[in-house]
DNA sequence: CTGAAAGCGCTTACAG
DNA sequence: CTGAAAGCGCTTACAG
């Protein structure tokens, strides 16, 4: 493997010289420079990252690091994450960074791990949890200085930068459709204390209740993790304890979807008997049958913003949290007829 | 940020005795290292990779390089990949593995980017498309020494080592499933020339209809791209030609999907009407109604043996390309009650 | 069992 | 405009 003493030798220039070049510095002749140039491509030369690295200590890499929760399931990423990721990949190739992805349990040394060995120069947090548990890690975070940007609820009291949507809005609207398409008892599933952006749902689900002049029956939330299997045993919950509900707002598409099946499988009618809802919006959504109402979150802004958020907090730019807006998405679902 | 200098001070040791402790060299006493790590554990000392790295010339990490073809799509990714990611980063921490996740479009240096500047030790290459484009850049690779392996077609010609499914066999089960259901003009929906996965499945398709005594009608294979949209399109395309045929077999599940959508638009029946099988068994597959038939590839197999084949390359073990079994799923769209 | 020293391949003041 | 040299933070023969 060449280095770029290799391209000094043949170009009959200093090491220092060839460094220059490749780099673009104007101070080398540019006659030089195409020189150098011309030989480090026939060479196959490329800087090493390493040696860079180190000499200017900084990595242009950033860390995406999905935590998965509760358990460390053997199933399948919520495909909302993925769809992010496919958005923060390009994104980040399109600002000259390379995306170091990691999946992550709450392990004693991720926080450490990746800006303290210099592997990245930022973090992106992604699916994070019970926001209890990993307060103590943001602190550290915050604390060593490193960079970083989670996606997620921007809940006043945690420390760093939050890209999230409007979870609250989001959960008020969705409910708010249902109760306008006459439905007054509205199960919700989810688990609220699990994660602040359930949490939020859940409380816009509230409010539109309470500005429907609903009142709000517990019996009707069922916790549940993000996934189908965890929606329909907790629909076949509220079924078996023989409660009665004419909605269900999931608190993830995932969640509504295997609810919705649930429902299905004990011949009750979607939406006729039980509408349904859900929450991100995946490709899934669009595709099951009743197509899924739901509320959709972009993605790909939401991509774009968390990377350029990172590198501004990385150049020492000023940063804000933003909250984005979420849009109803009204399908076969919720609406009779 | 503290170095094993500091850590070397503290604990009145020199700075190799650090190092070796910390990498468990059995020749430091006991105890010393045990005192070395409570000090490193203190002062939050973590090695410094690019440090490590350029001394050992190695950064236990993949890379994990996706091909977008033809076109720089702004859409999703095929879910597919999606969920091999998933294993693939699973196994890759499993092993003790940084991955680096890339977007590429077929463009020059990918080829000399990620070894000769050491950012990785290996490369893992997905959802090229074109094989015939690709070719060279595969050559290059072998010739430079970079360590590689593919998931797709075990063509015989191709460089390196390569991990795919039996995508022949698979088109061959499913093609014979829908003639077995009495099916006699079956489409084809797919690009074989764009993709050596593509064209065994489509050899497969052949294969199934020779051995059923059916005469192959060239009209009724239509080029797609694995999205809904060309599925989507490429139906409507056969329909507008006035064409008759009582199956699709769609390239990909995505293509099926989007196939299957275009013969309810335009209110034909499936699978009365028109049988619908497809290639993969994404998620979404079990989750459309009438329920898809398609052909399961299993990723999380797949993953792992890409990541454990990569592995072992690095480690100048013996590795071979792989055929992994494919079987067919049969569900609500091809099959009348 | 431990330390002093070389060297991995760069970048960048400093000197000319 | 160019070169000689220091130094980034490690790992690992080599010597004791």
């Amino acid at each position: 493997m060449a280095t770029s003493l290799d391209v000094a030798q043949l170009a009959g220039v200093s090491q220092s010289t060839v460094s220059r070049a490749l780099r673009g510095d104007p101070m080398v002749n540019e006659k030089t420079r195409e020189r150098i140039r011309e030989i480090a491509r026939k060479l196959d030369y490329t800087v090493d990252k390493n040696a860079s690295n180190l000499r200017t200590q900084q990595t242009r890499t950033l860390a995406l690091l999905f935590f998965e929760d509760p358990t460390p399931d053997e199933s399948n990423i919520n495909p909302f994450f993925m769809s992010m990721q496919g958005w923060i990949a390009r994104v980040c190739s399109e600002r000259g960074y390379d995306l170091l992805v990691s999946f992550q349990q709450m392990s004693r040394n991720w926080h450490a791990e990746y800006t303290g060995s210099h592997k990245a120069d930022g973090l992106i947090l992604l699916g994070y949890g019970d926001f209890l548990a990993y307060r103590s890690k943001l602190d550290a975070l915050a604390q060593s200085g490193t960079r970083f940007v989670r996606w997620g609820s921007l809940l006043l009291d945690q420390p760093g930068i939050a890209i999230g949507s409007d979870n609250q809005l989001g959960g008020r609207m969705v409910t708010e459709h249902l109760v306008a398409q006459g439905r007054r008892r509205v199960a919700f599933i989810g688990s609220p204390e699990h994660s602040p952006e359930v949490m939020e749902r859940y409380r816009g689900y509230q409010a539109a209740l309470r500005a429907a002049g609903i009142d709000l029956d517990p019996a009707l939330r069922v916790d549940a993790v993000t996934s189908q299997q965890s929606g329909h045993d907790a629909v076949l919950a509220l079924l078996d304890k023989g409660l009665t509900f004419d909605a269900v707002f999931g608190a993830s598409d995932l969640i509504a979807i295997g609810a919705m099946r649930a429902l299905i499988r004990r011949g009750l009618k979607v939406p006729e008997q039980v509408a349904v809802a859900g929450f991100d919006d995946i490709a899934m959504a669009g595709n099951v049958s009743p197509s899924l109402t739901t509320v959709a979150q972009d993605t790909r802004r939401a991509g774009r913003l968390l990377v350029e958020a990172l590198i501004a907090l990385i150049e020492g730019k000023p940063v804000q949290s933003t909250c984005l807006p979420a849009h109803l998405v009204v399908r076969e679902s919720s609406v009779t007829a």
